[in-house]
RNA sequence: GGCCCCUUCGACUAGCGGUUAGGUCACUACCCUUUCAAGGUAGCGGCACGAGUUCGAAUCUCGUAGGGGUCACCA
């Protein structure tokens, strides 16, 4: 039997990383067997259902190489994959519980729920549906639900004994019945709660092994329950280790505490390769120890057995570095210059010049950790001429007279090449009897406007006689245009307008060029 | 609080009875160096605790502590 896995996401939102590092797993526990990864849309919530989550998902899935097999939009032998139109099946099995006795129609009001709550807090008992309606006769449930009262129909459940089910990563996991309540499987307005809907669908679309987070794990008992009373067999559940906050505690993951949107990462340049292989990480570590892996080689290895279980902490300078990482030494230049080329034209840059783009992408790539990083330093190789901050300034007015001989002296140079520009940048040194960086900090910061970028040699053979020159007039024109260091109040509003301008940067959101399709 | 799960450096992890407990990120120092990076070298730092099993426990068992999850007509 071909194995199948499946992600079932719910479309209430943003697309959650926790929805990708589970589908990660799936896929790739799918894929190593040779079986089918299922996309299922869990639209049961209509107070929390987001028209557009579905495509997002699905966008998302895609960017990071996990495309499922079958799902909305995809098709597949067991559609339809969104639960919001499959309610006629649930009806159906609900209809065969009920008539089975193993489920009842419930009729007590929100109210009513709410006040059985606050007796229970007050007595001091565990709260939870004390299984009031189950005495209901049959035949009354149904003529008040004929009479069109509000219901639900719920599972009636043991009392007593322990369910077990066997997880793979944790072995059996025993609740005591008592535990588990009468829960709700049919909701009043007519939609299957996830508990119902999962449990039907798995079985219906032959879902082999059920690969879900650890927040489940409590639940799994009541889903036993329910395949015994359709007298399904279930499947193989393992339970991923939840995601976790950076904080003190270790939390389960949430929006609140830190960026859990996958498209936000997307946003900020991260490559879909390093999220990818930063999930994998994630309670899962190749046999070899290799720490950068493509999805293919995860899928290559990949063994459930090897998960860990103990929380891991979503640490974003860890996705960062590995994401640096590929930026510099996994994907090829021409890779990287194809990926920030969109960046650039965000940026109204006219990254066309190909080889322009690889020397700029060359030189500042060791530089950059994310794709937004690199096409925002990228600014000072396109732009019609830079501007200087205050720090910028201060250096350009300290190295005017040498800004002045090498505007000459590059101008005479015949050979314009790497070799040609470093000889002469020492031989000019020489004859002055200067220390480099006293020249080369002021050239620096002409040709890019800060103190901050690659090598001057690099800096000047990649922009070329002509960018250079035109820097170091333009530099030589604000210089004598006083830009001061002698004037304190300017700094000042200089320094204040730089400040506003960075905050005022920070809180826009990134664009998200179309990369990699 | 009840129930369930988990526990190796600050973080991600290797380890599956005998290892000087290894690697990566972060951090620190040094080297390289015209700045910033990158790179190189080195360092810092861990088996939660207590019993038991065993000739021998990070590895097995139990207990304690700590952490997490869950107790909805949300998934």
């Amino acid at each position: 039997m071909p194995v199948v896995t499946r992600i079932a996401p719910s479309p209430t939102g943003d697309p959650h990383v926790g929805t990708a590092y589970v589908a990660l797993f799936n896929y790739a526990f799918a894929k190593r067997q040779g079986g089918r990864f299922v996309l299922r849309v869990e639209d049961t919530d209509r107070a929390r259902y987001v028209a557009a989550a579905e495509a997002r998902i699905i966008d998302v899935l895609r960017w990071l190489g996990l495309a499922p097999d079958e799902g909305p939009g995809i098709g597949g032998e067991h559609g339809p994959y969104r639960q919001s139109e499959r309610l006629a099946i649930y009806r159906e099995h609900v209809d065969r519980l009920l008539a089975e006795g193993h489920a009842y129609r419930a009729f007590e009001t929100a109210d009513e729920l709410d006040a059985m709550r606050l007796e229970q807090q007050r007595r001091g008992i565990d709260p939870g549906y004390d299984g009031r309606g189950r005495g209901l006769d049959p035949v009354e449930q149904r003529r008040r639900a004929d009479a069109g009262e509000p219901h639900v129909v719920r599972l009636r459940t043991p009392d007593e004994g322990h369910t077990t089910f066997h997880d793979l990563l944790r072995g059996d996991v025993s609740v005591p019945n008592a535990e588990i309540r009468d829960t709700v499987l049919l909701k009043s307005d007519g939609y299957p709660t996830y508990h119902l809907a999962n449990v039907i669908d798995d079985h219906l679309m032959g879902v082999t092994h059920v690969v879900r987070a650890e927040e489940w794990v409590v639940s799994t008992p009541l889903h036993v329950l329910l395949y015994q009373a359709f007298d399904w067999t279930p499947p193989v559940f393992a339970h991923l280790p939840l995601l976790r906050n950076p904080d003190a505690n270790k939390t389960k993951i949430s929006k609140r505490k830190m960026d859990t949107s996958a498209e936000s990462y997307r946003a900020q340049g991260i490559l879909p390769e390093a999220l990818v292989n930063f999930l994998a990480t994630m309670g899962w570590s190749m046999p070899d120890g290799r720490e950068v892996f493509t999805l293919e080689e995860f899928v290559a290895a990949f063994d459930l057995e090897r998960v860990s279980l103990g929380g891991p902490v979503f640490d974003l300078k860890r996705l960062r570095n590995l994401n640096a990482r590929y930026l510099r030494e996994v994907l090829s230049l021409e890779a990287v210059a194809e990926r920030v080329a969109p960046w650039l034209v965000e940026r109204g840059h006219d990254p066309s010049d190909e080889d322009y783009l690889l020397d700029v992408v060359d030189v500042l790539r060791p530089r950059a950790e994310t794709l937004a990083e690199l096409a925002e330093q990228a600014d000072y190789f396109y732009v019609e001429r830079v501007s200087y901050d205050a720090d910028a300034r201060r250096r350009l007015a300290a190295g005017q007279s040498y800004l002045e001989d090498l505007e000459r002296e590059f101008s005479r140079l015949e050979f314009f090449d790497d070799d040609a520009i470093d000889d002469l940048l020492h031989d000019y040194v020489q004859r002055q009897a200067v220390p480099l960086g006293k020249v080369l900090m002021p050239l620096r910061v002409a040709l890019t406007g800060t103190s901050q970028a690659p090598a001057v040699v690099d800096l000047v053979a990649i922009m070329g006689r002509g960018r250079t020159l035109t820097r170091l007039g333009q530099a030589l024109q604000a210089i004598q245009e006083g830009l001061p260091d002698d004037d304190p109040e300017r700094l000042k509003a200089e320094a204040e307008a730089a400040a506003k301008a960075a905050a005022a940067k920070g809180k826009r959101r990134p664009p998200m060029p179309a990369e990699r399709s």
